[in-house]
DNA sequence: GAGTGGTCTAGACCACACG
DNA sequence: GTGTGGTCTAGACCACTCT
C-alpha cells in the first residue's frame, strides 16, 4: 500500500473540480492559508500543489490578489499534460472509434533504436492506429515500444483501444515526461486517403519520445493530424 | 533597487553553465545539499531553482541517484521558454536578418480585440516581420500590441529588431506566460513567395497570446514557419 | 549503510494590490 | 491596514538506488 502525497491529493481534487465544472470561469480560489487549514497541511505543501497547476496553465496566480481558475481551464485539460488521446477525447465527451492499422513485432530501425536507447534490430512492437472522432478520421498514430517492456502487446487487443491505458494496467508502466517535435507535412497519398482529404494537404506531424518515472524511454510515437485540428500549449515564465 | 531572489540566481547560473557548455552531456550535478551549502541557502531554495529547470526539460532528477543535465539540454534552450526569436537564434550562433513587412497603427479586429481583452476598434500597433536566418527566410511573424502600452512602437525602429527586447527595454514590459495554438496551413501565394517555396506548401502556424507579470494580455502573435522547420516542446508529469 | 531526491512542518519576513 | 502570493529558513522523516 503506497501513500499518496498530500500535494498530489490537493492537486487531483482541484483538477476534478475544474473538469466537473464545480470551479470555472475566472473564479477565485480560497487563499493558500485557507486551503492549508482545510487539508491540515502547511502552506508550502499547498503551494507545491498549486504550482503544478499554474505550470499546466489551469491556474493563474496574482500576487496581492489571489489565485484564479484560468479562462478556458476546462478546455485546456490537455495542454501540457501527458494524457493519451483516448482519455483526452472521452473526457471531452467525444465518441472515439479506432481502426488498427498495424500491431506487430518489428526490428528497430536506426531512428527508433536511437530514441529508445536500444541497438538497431532489437525487437519492438509497432502499433498503428487511425482514430475517428464523432465519425471524422482525425489522427494517424504510430507507436513503437520495446518488446522487453511489453512482451504480449503485439498479440493482445489494447485495453479500451488505448496504448497508455494498456501500458499502465497490463504492464505497470506510467509515463512521466515526453519530448516532442512538431512540424508541418504534406499528406502522402496513403494518409490523404485515410483522412479523405486531397493529397498534399497540410498535416501536423508530432514526434514524441515518452519516458517513464525512472526516465527510461518507453515509447516513440509519430502522428499526423487532419487539417484544421490544432495543438494547444502553455508556456510559463 | 530590486533584489534578485536566490533561487533565480541559482537557476540563471545553471542555465549559463549549460548554454556555455561548462555543463553538458548527461553530467551529474552536485547533490542538493552541496548546492545549498555552496550558495548559503536551504535545500528548499535549491529545489525551487532546480524544479523550474526540470520543468523546462533542461534537467532530469532521479531519486536515489542524482540530478543530471538532460541530453541535448543546450539545444533545448528554447523548448518551453518564452524567448523572442532574435534572442533564441543569436544565442544559437545564427545570423538573423529582419525585413519589416508592416509597422503601423490599426484598429483592433474582433479576434485581436478578443485575445487582448479590448473592445473592437481600439488602436493596436501591428508589427509584421520576415526573419531570415543564415540567408534563408524562415519565419513570418505578425504581432499586435495595444497602443496604450507602447505609444511610440509604430514610429520608432525596434531595438535590435526584437519586439520583446523593445517591449522590455523601452516600455518595461516583461512577458511571463503565453498560450499557443499550433496548426498546419497551406502556404498562400504571398507567403509562398516570401519563403521562395511552391504555393500550398505545408507551413506551421502558431498563434500566441502573451501575458505580462500582472497577467494582462500584451501581445497577440501569428506566425508561419518555413517547411522543414520544427518546434520542440517538453511535457513533464 | 550511505547518499540521493521526495515530502513536509512551523514558522518568518517581504512585495504587492486593494479598499 | 489587511490580505494576498513570493521567498526563505532549519530542520525532519521517508523512499529509493547503489555498492
Amino acid at each position: 500500500m503506497s501513500t499518496i502525497p498530500a500535494h498530489k491529493r490537493i492537486r487531483d481534487d482541484l483538477v476534478a473540480q475544474i473538469e466537473s465544472g464545480v470551479l470555472g470561469g475566472r473564479e477565485r480560489l480560497p487563499g493558500e492559508v485557507d486551503i492549508a487549514a482545510q487539508y491540515g497541511v502547511t502552506r508550502m505543501t499547498v503551494r507545491q500543489a498549486l504550482s503544478g497547476l499554474v505550470n499546466d496553465g489551469l491556474l493563474v496566480r496574482r500576487r496581492g490578489v489571489g489565485t484564479f481558475i484560468a479562462t478556458n481551464a476546462a478546455q485546456r485539460r490537455n495542454m501540457n499534460r501527458l494524457v493519451g488521446f483516448t482519455e483526452d477525447m472521452r473526457a471531452a465527451g467525444r465518441t472515439v472509434e479506432t481502426r488498427i492499422l498495424a500491431q506487430l513485432i518489428v526490428p528497430a530501425t536506426s531512428d527508433i533504436a536511437d530514441a529508445l536507447e536500444l541497438t538497431v534490430g532489437v525487437h519492438v512492437t509497432h502499433v498503428g492506429r487511425l482514430r475517428i472522432v464523432d465519425g471524422t478520421p482525425v489522427i494517424i498514430q504510430h507507436s513503437w515500444v520495446p518488446c522487453e517492456l511489453c512482451p504480449d502487446l503485439w498479440s493482445e487487443p489494447l485495453i479500451d483501444d488505448s496504448l497508455y491505458a494498456t501500458l499502465r494496467d497490463r504492464y505497470g508502466i506510467v509515463l512521466r515526461r515526453a519530448d516532442q517535435r512538431i512540424a508541418a507535412d504534406a499528406a502522402t497519398g496513403e494518409r490523404a486517403s485515410l483522412f479523405g482529404v486531397p493529397a498534399r494537404s497540410p498535416l501536423l506531424r508530432v514526434e514524441r519520445v515518452a519516458l517513464d518515472d525512472r526516465n527510461l524511454p518507453v515509447e516513440v510515437a509519430r502522428s499526423w493530424t487532419r487539417p484544421g485540428y490544432e495543438i494547444a500549449t502553455h508556456i510559463e515564465r
